[in-house]
DNA sequence: CATGTCATGTGAAATGGTGCACAAGCGTCT
DNA sequence: AGACGCTTGTGCACCATTTCACATGACATG
């Protein structure tokens, strides 16, 4: 022992495998209801769409070991799985903006189930305060301190505007938000301890345009219907 | 001249560099409506969130040659990433199922801003078929061959439940689509000359929260409110 | 208990991407 | 014309990630 020993250094784990663990996680709950008590590293790249051997590389850096000529047992990967990304409880949200992006988040299924539960709604127009949607009322921008202190909230998801996305985020900032989904199409900055993810759904679009076009360029014969 | 010459081979970008694109292009676009005529590789870098040799060697992709001692020209440069991504006109959608998330994405704007405007609504649920979303009527999964046809449409967005994510895609590849972005949450597999982007919503909190959950292991000051 | 089959765990090579550092070129100003 | 400052374009080294290949170990069967 040379330095202090934080509660459990943990490692780092390789961004590119933290993106998979999701997908991992989706797949295995899939299998758990199916009532499958193991599963090969095989199966998951299959459920995941990615290389068996990366899967197990993946694997390896949660020290979930698997069993050999077995696989690796779903339901303690699940926990370990689950427990990497974002703990053992639920990290409640606050969705900034509640246009049409932010009305169809609110009740967004999928973040409950991971875990990421809909604590609050916030907009700057007085003209939706108030409102209630998706079984919420619909706070202030002014109220995000409060809103965040009473619901314990760690997260924060930005689904306003482009030109006030970075204005969302300054107030989640101050609110005391760890962590930000920015959904509006503009670079936001945030201090170096809060988390940030970029999500744009245009540009999605745009990727899948460079490969299509791209095709077409290489197989003139594809430009109309079919050879 | 060893082979046969395919219509302009175009060397292939590197998949990092075109999910840049998008982003140049819109800091560009900024700079454009504020009358800019000109930006260096640093701005443009600012404006994305990414280094400034990156930028250059992004752009050089393209062969967007920039002048030395002056910068990027604007109006140039944004015809130039516009070709790139989906080509020179507007490639329409077909959005596949409209729940809450489907109906969002009806009206986001940012597709027809990125050249992908919303062609066409199908859902499998005949009580939504007829209903009018966005200006546009909900036809049915059956008629996606026609309005595919109709339309021109050569990209389909998946906004279906998950369990139905697989069969809306395979719709969509029976019906001449060429790319499909997928937001359900499940995994789905197309033919290889089909373009595919998965966006899962739920995952990009999940890997937030991994870093945040991170950050509490490594600081317990920061466990409760400040230190 | 010995043997065969299967699947994990991992060293090491290959691939892909990033960023530095600097030469080369353009425009401007004297 | 010449010199200077600014910015591009890119070779190169570094880092991260992916993938292969295989030794290691577990279980089942006879």
């Amino acid at each position: 022992m040379t330095a202090v020993a934080e509660s459990e250094p943990t490692e780092p784990i390789p961004g590119a495998t933290v993106a998979r663990l999701p997908l991992y996680l989706r797949g295995l709950v899939d299998r758990a209801e199916a009532g499958v008590e193991t599963v090969s590293s095989v199966e998951l790249a299959d459920l995941a769409g990615v290389n068996a051997a990366n899967v197990r590389k993946d694997l390896s850096y949660l020290h979930a070991h698997g069993t050999r000529g077995v696989g690796y047992d779903v339901d303690h990967l699940i926990t370990e799985i689950s427990l990497v990304l974002g703990g053992d409880e639920p990290n409640p949200v606050i969705i900034v903006g509640v246009g049409n992006l932010g009305r169809a988040l609110s009740s967004y299924d999928g973040f409950v189930a991971g875990g990421f539960p809909v604590a609050g709604l916030v907009d700057a127009d007085p003209a939706v305060v108030g409102r209630r949607i998706a079984g919420k009322v619909v706070r202030s921008v002014d109220d995000l301190g409060t809103l965040v202190t009473e619901t314990g909230s760690t997260v924060g998801i930005v689904a306003t505007p482009a030109h006030a996305a970075q204005e969302a985020a300054n107030r989640l900032v101050a609110a005391g938000i760890r962590s930000i989904l920015n959904f509006a199409p503009a670079v936001v900055v945030v201090p170096g301890q809060v988390g940030l993810r970029q999500v744009d759904l245009a540009t999605e679009l745009q990727i899948l345009g460079y490969h299509q076009h791209r095709r077409s360029d290489d197989d003139p014969i594809m430009g109309r219907v079919a050879g």
